[in-house]
DNA sequence: GGCGCACGATTGACGCGTCAATCATCTGGG
DNA sequence: CCCAGATGATTGACGCGTCAATCGTGCGCC
């Protein structure tokens, strides 16, 4: 079971680099097809959606700069980014910390909160459809049990 | 087992959302270790190993540009794009192609070549390190079935 | 109290991906 | 034979992601 401990010594199978493949395009396919269906939606890009459903869990939807980063995994330079093309277009406010004016704060506005709420529901439906009906729930298990020992291992080498 | 073919009426359960979180955010740093690694092996992106791939694998390493798009899986005009960034790097050389004009050749120059083979036996120590290893043998069976499930699906779904 | 460094955040440059528009060439129906 | 539509490919615009450089502010330490 446990064997991202040892140390493996085997090269890569054909068979391994085959199912990496595949999960490189799968995902890739599935990634395509849910940011298409999502922009139909509801003109959202998968990253707007993930800013936007941190910021509609925070308490006040708003969050420091850092702590959105922080949540969503991004790099600062990228969600300085994204969040300067989510601004103009109104989703997000950026407004100036009162604690301390190095830093900023990104509330969600109220179109923002509204876009986002009607986006949830059909992203949610074309998740279902393209993904959830695809598998088993035997199917479900097993990937649930693989990304676990995939996290596992990929911390374990950060 | 066959349950694509079934319409599910249940809604995405919570469950069903989490593993498709994990599977986008696992996936998502996965390519990004392996392509951090590729560029500091090899100085080529993933896009420049899969044209290089088909290339390499093609009859006189040499593809027209549709041929090469297809066997990618890529749009046209991201090719073409791509295709010419690799130009200006003399990775590849695009000629026009002799028996229809409108086509053009894309040809592996001696440096692609030559850049490629050295870059693939770390690229594959890398999926390896960062995939292969992280997976037991079962686990592996299991991830081959689910992405077969979920290929026919999509694929059902076009 | 002020100096230097850490920290929060932004910027610019550049490669990448998609969409829609464009251009040249080929081809088949009249 | 010719021209209208199909086909092969490219382009431009724009959003996106990363890296390195930058900028202002906070703060610990003497």
């Amino acid at each position: 079971m446990k064997n991202t401990a040892a140390v493996e010594r085997r090269r890569l199978t054909s068979a391994e680099l085959a199912v990496w493949r595949s999960l490189f395009d799968t995902t890739a396919e599935l990634r395509r097809r849910l940011a298409a269906q999502l922009a139909a939606d509801s003109g959202l890009s998968p990253g707007d959606y993930a800013v936007l459903l941190a910021l509609a869990e925070a308490a006040g939807r708003r969050l420091r700069s850092s702590e959105l980063a922080d949540a969503i995994d991004w790099e600062r330079s990228r969600l300085s980014h994204h969040v300067g093309r989510m601004e103009k277009r109104g989703l997000i406010e950026r407004v100036e910390c009162a604690t301390d004016s190095r830093g900023a704060e990104v509330v969600l506005t109220e179109d923002g909160a509204r876009i986002f709420r009607n986006a949830t529901a059909p992203h949610a439906r074309a998740i279902k459809r393209h993904f959830g009906d695809a598998l088993s729930p035997a199917q479900f298990d097993a990937l649930d049990d693989i990304l676990r020992a995939l996290t596992t291992h990929l911390e374990a080498t950060r």
